[in-house]
DNA sequence: CCGGTTGTTCAGCG
DNA sequence: GCGCTGAACAACCG
């Protein structure tokens, strides 16, 4: 489910719900479920991976991690973590990280570094990156504070997109090539969130879980690359390593 | 059918 | 306090 395009599918699922008054709520999240009950959603937002439920003085912060799911007007056989009954309709998440926090996220987030906004702002990434020299690409695409909503998947599609070696040192890579990766990060995961809306995001991966590169038919490595140690598919032919 | 994983946080260690 | 490692969480797919 996670990364960001996919979040900003959540919000868009749930819009009929924004403005209506919360009936009663159940779930096994730690947090105050009561304080909920009565109360009108205000808005939807998505930073990156989270997604937010909105009041006037506090917010839900709703991260899937791994395993999340939610159910709009059905359910799961599992316990949900969070569910919301309103008048004649529900909808609940599952298997996620849910916290309550004080206040208005407007406040609290660096909005220009969601990759899927529409403030987002390839110059401050730019800026961003270059203050982490010594790091390996396949690191700082997956950063948040950088590239909030990038995901593995994301990871592994833009730098084979752009011929980019998972392991090249951010230092290293000349001005125009950093460029190329930051400007892909963005239209990638738009093209994401497309293909997922399409129940076609699958099958458009070209590099990540591919046995061999579409370009060259060469083997695709699979490494567990970096400080962060996620699984990379790679092409040592067609990306280059700075 | 069982191992791997679209993710993050935290404890424990040197 | 730092960086690093491994565990924990937990469910679905291939």
């Amino acid at each position: 489910m996670p990364e960001g395009p996919s979040i900003v599918i959540i919000k868009e699922e749930l819009q009929s719900f924004k403005g209506k008054k919360i009936l009663q709520v159940e779930g096994n999240a730690k947090i105050e479920l009561a304080l909920m009950e009565n109360k009108k959603i205000k808005d939807f937002k998505s930073w990156g991976k989270h997604f937010l439920i909105c009041f006037d003085t506090f917010y839900l912060r709703i991260h899937l991690l791994m395993f999340g799911t939610y159910r709009i007007n059905e359910r799961k056989e599992a316990d949900p973590r969070l569910l919301l009954k309103f008048k004649n309709s529900e909808f609940s998440f599952y298997t996620c990280s849910i916290k309550l926090i004080k206040g208005n996220p407007a406040e609290s987030y660096d909005w220009d570094a969601d990759i899927m906004s529409e403030t987002w702002s390839h110059k401050k990434a730019v800026k961003k990156i270059n203050s982490f020299a010594n790091e390996q690409v396949c690191d700082v695409l997956l950063n948040q504070d950088i590239f909030a909503g990038v995901g593995n998947i994301i990871k592994n599609e833009v730098l084979f997109r752009t011929r980019i070696h998972p392991e090249s040192v951010i230092g290293n890579l000349p001005r125009t090539r950093l460029n190329a990766l930051v400007k892909d990060a963005r239209d990638y995961s738009l093209q994401f969130y497309i293909w997922k809306k399409a129940f076609v995001l699958k099958k458009n991966w070209v590099i990540y879980k591919k046995l061999n590169c579409l370009k060259c038919k060469s083997k695709v490595t699979r490494a567990y690359c970096g400080k962060t140690k996620r699984l990379t598919c790679y092409c040592e032919n067609c990306q280059k390593i700075y």
